[in-house]
DNA sequence: GGGCAGGTGTAAT
DNA sequence: ATTACACCTGCC
């Protein structure tokens, strides 16, 4: 009964976490009630779980731990974006977005997606991690390093490492956390942030180009990392970062499936999507992840078929993430 | 067991 | 300026 309360209006909570922007939450299901959510942010472990009335916050109940949780869940708005102003709010982005034909099909599976505001220096190490990896290994690969070097807080849980302890940290340590050859990128992004020659909070305060150019002088980040550390932490919110997921998604509802240049997928984003670029992204990845898991299938129709054939959910059953 | 997974760097055109 | 390939590792 000591839940704090957070209003979140449009907010699909267990869609939002899952939608592969944060790696440190972890579902429990309960029959008879809702699902629990456990998650670390910053140096809080939080149980969070949702209902008509809104987001709770089941623990703990202090004043940091609801300022956290606040922090986390403010949408980052395309619109007010650096001046302050009125954020919109998800169901006006949605409506929005459901201006576009392909999108207005989309949504009715995947709505409710907030971008998080999360810690750029997380966000920085754990899409490094993600490079040419999967969702279950990149999730074993954080854990591992925050339970090697991160602060206990308690109850098995640990808080994602500092630049300096991560910098400083032994290689055998690194290894023992399965980053492959992803390891020195890690060490190397740990050294300039911990030394200051990387200042992450700056790269909220500039230009979304030079923000990208700036990630993309460490090692090991390319594009893609570089606008997922953009758009999921440093309020970049017209970020389309595309990987394979998104790629299909967008050949498959927007070029019949023809396979498209990158630099192309990327333009076409900006031009299609604008300042919602980023909100339109998550969609189509959460829906590529649940709707076209075969690579080769045929389940555009699902979403490009005419009015009248729409509704039934034409998706094949699917493997859904752990 | 070769191929693939939320890419990137490098060496070839 | 594009295109191919290798790469840690775990899983099928």
């Amino acid at each position: 009964m000591p839940a704090w309360t957070l209003e979140a209006a449009g907010v699909h909570l267990r869609r939002t976490l899952d939608s592969g922007q944060a790696f440190r939450w972890r579902w429990e299901t309960r029959n008879g009630g809702p699902d629990v959510a456990t998650g670390i942010v910053g140096s809080h472990r939080l149980r969070v779980t949702q209902d008509a009335r809104g987001v709770h916050l089941l623990a703990p109940g202090t004043p940091t731990a609801r300022d956290a949780l606040a922090r986390y869940l403010t949408l980052p708005s395309p619109d007010a974006t650096r001046s302050g102003g009125d954020a919109p709010g998800l169901h006006r982005i949605e409506a929005r977005l459901a201006a576009d034909a392909v999108l207005a099909r989309v949504l009715p599976r995947t709505h409710g997606i907030a971008l998080l505001v999360q810690d750029p220096w997380e966000v920085l190490i754990s899409f490094i991690v993600s490079q040419n990896n999967n969702i279950p290994k990149i999730t074993r690969s954080i854990e591992g390093l925050a339970r090697a070097l991160g602060a206990p807080l308690g109850d098995g849980a640990y808080a994602f490492p500092s630049p300096a302890r991560l910098a400083a940290s032994h290689p055998a340590t690194l290894r023992a956390c399965h980053l492959g050859y992803r390891a020195p990128y890690v060490r190397e992004a740990a050294r300039r942030v911990a030394e200051g020659r990387l200042d992450l909070d700056r790269l909220r305060r500039i230009p979304e180009a030079e923000a990208r150019e700036a990630l993309r002088e460490l090692p090991g980040i390319g594009d893609k990392v570089a606008d997922c550390v953009l758009l999921f932490a440093l309020g970049h919110v017209t970020t389309f970062p595309v990987d394979v997921w998104v790629r299909r998604a967008v050949e498959r509802l927007y070029f019949g499936g023809r396979p498209r240049p990158l630099r192309e997928i990327r333009a076409f984003a900006r031009d299609r999507f604008g300042p919602l670029a980023g909100y339109a992204q998550q969609h189509l990845f959460v829906y590529a992840r649940t709707h076209l898991r075969n690579p080769r299938g045929r389940d555009t129709v699902a979403v490009t078929a005419p009015a009248g054939a729409s509704g039934r959910a034409r998706a094949r059953p699917g493997r859904s993430r752990a």
